[in-house]
DNA sequence: TTATAGTTAGAACAGGTGTTCTTTATCATC
DNA sequence: GATGATAAAGAACACCTGTTCTAACTATAA
């Protein structure tokens, strides 16, 4: 596949730029000026070059007809309810029916559908404080949880220890007698509790952080 | 505010569906055989009440210049183009004119524009190995970067030490004759080395990471 | 009924728009 | 230099498409 010219790159990108700005996409006669192109002949000509090497797709006479084939972003985005916090010292928040409800919830966020992977009961966490470094989860984190009782080994979730009454975020494997929980940092040492101390709050299932 | 007819709800709805399916708005003369409406004019005269309620904008002139108003996620979203990976020992990619054209990379993600913050020349890089678990940073997660050729001091950024060959991510602070590069994780020490031993290779405003 | 606003029909116009054709220019390769 | 592929310029054609105009048809209220 030879790259793509100059010229076809600054087409592309003012498709996609009037695209966003006006709703809808450009003629022909718009590319021609918007790109300083001397003909339509020109413009033409590269319109069918970036079809064959599929970045658009063209619809024969129809006024505007090109579409832009990166597949539209809108299908690649969720939104989930962001219901609370994570602290270490406190209770973890637990989703409830109508936190489903994206619409009535205070606060939600967008993500990449990447993230989600198709599952359902998916909501956020916003993370406070520095106790979950060994996780490699920062204060100010949101952690994206999945809502479920039980996890497989291996998996990193959310753990409430009755006694120590602390909330935590570690992998999770159940051994005979005892449950290990083991930091995502491989530097980290593991702990060990009694299977009764432990309580699942969900799976972790992704983080996103802004730095500042 | 009146409520939408019947015929009007249909055209909106006519117009949502043939722009996700074609991704082009539809003409006048579209809408009139997708609906089944007689005459033109009577889609003119029932678009122009869809205008004035806000359904829709339309640009007069332009064919097919209909846009539908109501807010998609689509707006929340930007996509940046992924160009590459960075590991310890590996130059950092730097993106070229032709990486920042969406439509010609081979590789994009979908974000939420808040991470983004209206920011420009953002890129990601994908993190390959666990050097840089000391900025809270695992293998296997996706670093949003901003692409600056100098940064505040107390930024994180994307370092090449020359005389170590080593790609890292750390806090700046550019001192008198020297550099401190700090650890996000606080439990760590920082480090010093001359001011000709680092390149900043761009400023890193967010991470990604998804969990098995 | 009459009046009025809201809606529909049909047709025609003018400009927008995709397409195509011919000619010319550029450039690497033999 | 000859040659062929790639790229560009300019113009012209024919259809697409938004717009507009007139006339007719509803429905509701006076």
């Amino acid at each position: 596949m030879k790259r793509l010219s100059e010229k076809q790159r600054l087409i592309a990108k003012y498709i996609n730029k009037f695209l966003s700005k006006k709703g809808y996409p450009p003629s022909i006669r718009d590319i021609q000026k918007g790109c300083n192109i001397s003909s339509t002949s020109v413009v033409d000509y590269n319109l069918n070059i970036l079809e064959s090497r599929g970045i658009i797709s063209r619809h024969a006479e129809i006024s505007r007809g090109i579409r832009l084939l990166s597949k539209s972003p809108a299908e690649n985005i969720s939104t989930v309810p962001v219901i609370g916090m994570i602290a270490a010292g406190e209770p973890i928040p637990v989703p409830t029916p109508d936190t489903w409800d994206v619409a009535a919830v205070s606060e939600t966020m967008d993500i990449p559908s990447d993230l989600i992977q198709g599952r359902e009961d998916v909501y956020a966490l916003r993370v406070k404080g520095t106790s979950m470094v060994d996780a490699l989860i920062n204060d100010g984190d949101i952690v994206l949880m999945q809502h479920v009782s039980a996890v497989e080994n291996g998996q990193m979730a959310a753990v409430w220890l009755k006694s120590e009454k602390e909330a935590t975020l570690k992998k999770v494997y159940v051994e005979k007698d005892r449950v290990r929980l083991q930091p995502a940092n491989s530097q980290m040492r593991e702990f060990y509790t009694g299977p009764d101390n432990v309580e699942i709050q969900g799976k972790v299932i992704g983080v996103v952080r802004q730095v500042s």
